[in-house]
DNA sequence: AATTAAAATTTACGCGCGTAAATTTTTTGT
DNA sequence: ACAAAAAATTTACGCGCGTAAATTTTAATT
């Protein structure tokens, strides 16, 4: 790049010694022209400064080279460690991602898609709001632009699903806790906006069930994604009336579970496996930071290098088939247990 | 938006009876045109369904609506916060933020100044990834885009840095520690690639000697942003070595706190600030998780608000008056203590 | 060397919009 | 009611590239 700089690609094609319209083919999939050819244009490409402008590609184009990527919250690592990882798998298949955040709220995710749909993406990788997305908004978009979800089921939408296996999950913990010392107590949100914590809820249920236990479920009252605060506010209701048939509690996620942790050391109870310890308590999702806590947070991994990549993946496939509304495929990945101090 | 969908411009400007120049100067600025004039348009949009083409509108505007928001590292809630008040901020002015991690690493950081140059943003904020960044391609990008660095100071480049007092909030912790206990230690990273880090060292000493005490540093090995892991590491280094000369560590940032706070933990250390405790653990940042660690940290806020807020306003200052190389300006704003049970 | 297939070139047009200049219409001030 | 100012319209061109069709060049095959 030590040559002068190229303002059109009129001009590049006339220094690389190419034509234009082979230099536009080139720009738009390098390897449909001859290797010669390739190497010429990619020799100029060294000597003189040429990008071709974005826009004026995109104008007429009917697929652009972008992909929308959608997450629910930002702010939540485990949301934000996804994001880096499709991030890193669409550039490297040579799509331009384009990440985005609903803030947890609907407006946001309408307003999303209808940025998205301006933009004209390739293909969006969806992880809806959930409860509070709007079905039918989210309906519409993946009619016009090829959607794949993931992390949040939604019924009828999209191309293809990937998420959590969450029966599994939650009996495999459920089993672990039963076994291992007394039946868990459920807590979860009393108005979960994910609708994996109503799979978690019914799991949870099942599995106790199964064991010949009886399920008890605390419902935290509180809305919005400050799952910590929520935790903590009904764990400290829960440990002060002292209202638990059982000294364990699994929480539908490690966010919560690190509020109920802080309201146990609050209220000075030991938490953990040891014979000295008042309380156990278990999380669902492997939490970026659930290493970290005191004690270590024992929970379920969610999949999430699989979930990504099935993803991805799906989406590619879809692209460059160009195939839509085939049957909905629905993927599940199984978590698997993480066992640290907490429980 | 009951009628047909109209497919350009042209279209629209025949629909709502206006012609296609005011309509395209309509939406460049809606305020540019007679109330009358936008109040037609306005009813036309609502009875049609037509967005300009962005790809067609940027491509022969010299200045675009986009506005770039590159942060070094999503998946720290941290700069997801602020990430997520700027795009806020930059919404209701009306731009299209578009959000950028650099993941950590010096190639990820160059590659989203090449993509920024060729979306021709109408300016961008920049915290930039430190003390690894590329300076020469940061002062490259800086010459040709608007660029308002925050949160990590780099010499000579951009039109101006917002960030935090770390002389200010360092020495205001290390009094407040000083008061009530014994002199703190100090935790941070062997080669941190955060400037500021090297402030709040510098900050640390200053801070100490004015206090007649000698300061005493650890220096945490690893590198990277998996700050949990290398405070925890280095905080069993520490604990177990009995090396302290003092029952008091303030560490760099929340995150390396987080890590000791699960180290001593493991060492079966009481933190906190009773007269049971063995140790007292502090940190700076005031991330959004440390109100949630276990006892709850103690810490000085950064505040971001003010900071998102006066980068925001100092770019849009900038966009609108169209002046740039005017004499940089560095803001810096104070923190505030936060008093919790870590120390 | 002749045949054929593949790739590159030439030519030409269009996309959807920005924008400038000249003209006409509307609004504002008195 | 009139002149001056402001805004809208008409006309026209250009942006940088995609892309189609017809033609020529190059490479692969026998």
């Amino acid at each position: 790049m030590d040559g002068r700089k190229i303002k059109n690609m009129e001009e590049f094609a006339t220094v690389s010694g190419i034509s234009r319209p082979t230099v536009s083919k080139y720009f738009n999939d390098p390897s449909s022209v001859r290797e010669s050819t390739r190497k010429r244009i990619e020799d100029a490409l060294s000597h003189y400064d040429y990008r071709p402008n974005i826009y004026a590609m995109n104008q007429n184009r009917r697929l652009t080279k972008t992909i929308g990527v959608v997450v629910p919250y930002l702010a939540d690592p485990f949301f934000a460690e996804i994001a880096r990882n499709i991030e890193r798998r669409c550039i490297d298949a040579g799509f331009s991602p384009i990440l985005l955040s609903s803030h947890g709220q609907q407006s946001f995710e309408i307003d999303i898609f209808e940025s998205l749909r301006s933009l004209k993406p390739a293909g969006v990788l969806l992880a809806p709001l959930g409860r509070t997305s709007d079905l039918t908004a989210v309906e519409r978009f993946c009619e016009d632009v090829p959607t794949v979800l993931f992390d949040s089921f939604l019924p009828d939408v999209g191309e293809a699903f990937i998420g959590s296996n969450n029966d599994q999950s939650i009996s495999m913990i459920v089993e672990y806790l039963c076994r291992t010392g007394q039946a868990p107590c459920f807590l979860e949100m009393e108005a979960p906006v994910n609708p994996n914590a109503k799979r978690r809820h019914a799991a949870y249920v099942a599995a106790m069930e199964k064991l010949g236990h009886e399920p008890h479920i605390f419902k935290a009252s509180g809305t919005g994604w400050e799952f910590e605060e929520i935790g903590y506010r009904e764990g400290l209701r829960v440990l002060s009336k002292n209202s638990m048939p059982s000294n364990t509690i699994l929480c539908s996620n490690d966010r919560l579970a690190i509020g109920v942790l802080a309201a146990a050391y609050e209220k000075g109870l030991r938490v953990g496996i040891g014979s000295g310890s008042a309380l156990r308590v278990a999380g669902h999702d492997d939490h970026p930071f659930s290493r970290f806590t005191c004690p270590p947070l024992t929970t379920v991994t969610q999949d999430y290098a699989a979930i990504t990549e099935r993803s991805v993946e799906t989406l590619f496939a879809l692209i460059d088939s160009g195939v839509r509304n085939a049957s909905r495929t629905t993927t599940l990945f199984d978590g698997h247990l993480v066992m640290r101090a907490s429980a």
